[in-house]
DNA sequence: TTGAAAGCGGTACCAG
DNA sequence: CTGGTACCGCTTTCAA
């Protein structure tokens, strides 16, 4: 068939072909082949270009991408940034870039910055060389980090040399972004439970420094006072912004005594995961002796006993619809991205008997 | 300072620096700036060095990793696959392998094969393109894929070119692979339940063409041969590898009965957690009035209620594993992944009362 | 220690 | 329609 007969022995390690073998196997030239392979306007011949695709085939022929890359002038690369995939937040999330990422066309490269602003900063800057067609970023920023400035001009240099960029849930940058309505939700969700009859709120939450947490407290707040309500500042316990972290917020608020806490709001299901197996520990029963309340909807929320009452964030979309934004031609600037209250059995339909 | 004052205006869409430009504004020649700023042995002195770097920093320089990559012959890319990101089993798979690869300075680039034999090819065709260093595949493989030779060819091809690869969990490719102990683990557990005075057992699998699936459930037979007991084939149930599917098989056993039934096990924990939430809707407590097991020990486990019994499997060290098999320099064929019984509270200590 | 220049694998323009 | 060839951005001999 296709002239192809010197060489070694068949499995030694071996150069991967070039196109220049190809072409040489198939008998045309550089060029032909490239056009046959690769070329966008397909001007060859019928009986070439299968000539060519037979010999690459024979040679196991795969156009090396970082040259095409380098040719061409654009690589076929996004790049996606998250604090942690072994969350289901943010694997959600990346489920949804990926979607959007592949469907464009697009190998998505991932990197995790572990909740570091460094080396966020860090993954950013070696991100950049790869000169990715855009890059999402998804992570709770911190307030007042040094960093900032530093990710800034990265952001901006890689905008300026034609990249695009998408960060999640990072406000203050000046980059398109999607917000999730945090305040808006948390707040709806403070209405929602005084609706319901509850009046002595508990809310387990982060550092202020971490804006997701410090937006969906001040929103929570912000429904209670509407409904004419406060929260004890004894009730106001900060912890980490983790399972444990939620744990540790249910040990205090026990510690501190619990008997009157209608519900307790944790800033995001994974904290109020961790906090209802405290309870329970401790001989509550969550949704009867104690209503709980998440943030975010995670996938296991239905899945604890009992379902958990939250805040529902469209995770994947949002995720698909970050790399769409960051792929489009045009500047969305800030995009909302809609919450919706979900009442599940942690938190009663009344509250416990004998209250106001 | 550094002579850079033609141009366009500040923030105009621009070429981004390219090591030309450095070299010129650091006034030194282009060799002498690549020396300086990627050079592996650096001869070059220490105030051009400073100059160049100054340059590079004022001009927003960023080294075009393709270029490089087509220049050294090699990349500094690793490649995962995955199933599905936004599944805790694959998502601290991927969290290990990515924190593997970024110890070893390389960038990694994901894909989700959305468990389609298909597309994992496809995938691993246009991957290949990448000349990654490495690509690390996790997946259920699918007994008597079309598929699987044209995989072997691709992989192969890879690999004689230079590349390596690992697998995970897909015992039968010849290639290095970490296979979880599925059969022992499950073995196990079934002694461990029985020797707990549990007599009646049924199984909620998958199909028996998905590997993994398979093995548990043989090895869980095998464990109850051992001891002497026996699944009656109207408790063995083949539903969807899923959550769902979990729900489906524990609907299906309460059609059949399940007040013989001493402890289901479901051969992933995400099915077991279906499985025990349709339970407890059907007006049964799961861990008293049936026991359910799981596999994997994904996070979650503690945290439904009862904890769930399973079979723990190190994702996170897994995926570290994997992406170090992969990087090492000599092969290492099939590697063991050991497993652990977990004993919680979804299997109570005694079985009901009343039995034998 | 430095500069010039030959690749690396492809793309795309320009004549034939 | 096809072949020749000038790049793309960077690394790395080879001389100077």
């Amino acid at each position: 068939m296709i002239g192809v007969n010197e060489g070694p022995p068949a499995n030694a390690r071996r150069r991967p072909a070039t196109l220049h073998d190809v072409a040489r196997a198939a008998g045309v030239s550089y060029a032909t082949a490239s056009r046959a392979l690769n070329g966008s306007d397909r001007t060859v011949r019928a009986e070439n270009v299968a000539r060519v695709h037979a010999a690459a085939a024979q040679l196991g022929y795969s156009p090396h991408l970082s040259a095409q890359a380098i040719a061409r002038g654009s690589t076929s690369t996004a790049a996606l940034v998250v604090s942690d995939v072994d969350d289901p937040y943010f694997s959600s999330i990346a489920a949804g870039v990926t979607e959007a990422a592949e469907a464009a066309g697009l190998i998505v490269t991932m990197a995790i910055a572990d909740r570091s602003p460094d080396l966020e900063l860090q993954i950013v800057r070696s991100l950049r060389g790869q000169r990715p067609r855009a890059i999402v970023i998804a992570g709770s920023r911190i307030a007042g980090t040094e960093t900032r400035a530093e990710l800034i001009d990265e952001l901006t240099a890689y905008r300026t040399a034609g990249g695009r960029v998408a960060l999640i849930s990072q406000h203050d940058l000046p980059f398109d972004t999607l917000c999730i309505d945090n305040h808006g939700g948390a707040r709806r969700l403070a209405l929602a439970l005084a609706e319901q009859g509850h009046r002595t709120f508990a809310v387990i939450h982060g550092s202020d420094s971490i804006r997701t947490s410090h937006d969906r407290r001040a929103g929570f707040l912000d429904g209670l006072r509407q409904a004419g309500l406060t929260v004890d500042p004894r009730y106001s316990i900060e912890v980490p912004f983790t399972r444990d972290g939620g744990a540790a917020g249910a040990r205090a608020l026990l510690a501190r005594g619990v008997e009157e806490v209608d519900v307790a709001f944790a800033v995001n299901d994974t904290m109020a995961i961790g906090a209802m197996t405290v309870f329970r520990d401790a001989g509550l029963t969550p949704g009867a002796d104690i209503g709980v309340a998440g943030f975010d909807d995670i996938g296991s929320a239905v899945d604890v006993v009992p379902a958990l009452t939250t805040v529902r964030i469209p995770l994947r979309e949002l995720g698909q619809a970050a790399m769409r934004v960051a792929l489009a031609d045009d500047a969305a600037g800030i995009v909302q991205i809609p919450t919706e209250v979900v009442l599940r059995d942690s938190t009663p339909l009344r509250p416990r008997p004998g209250r106001s």
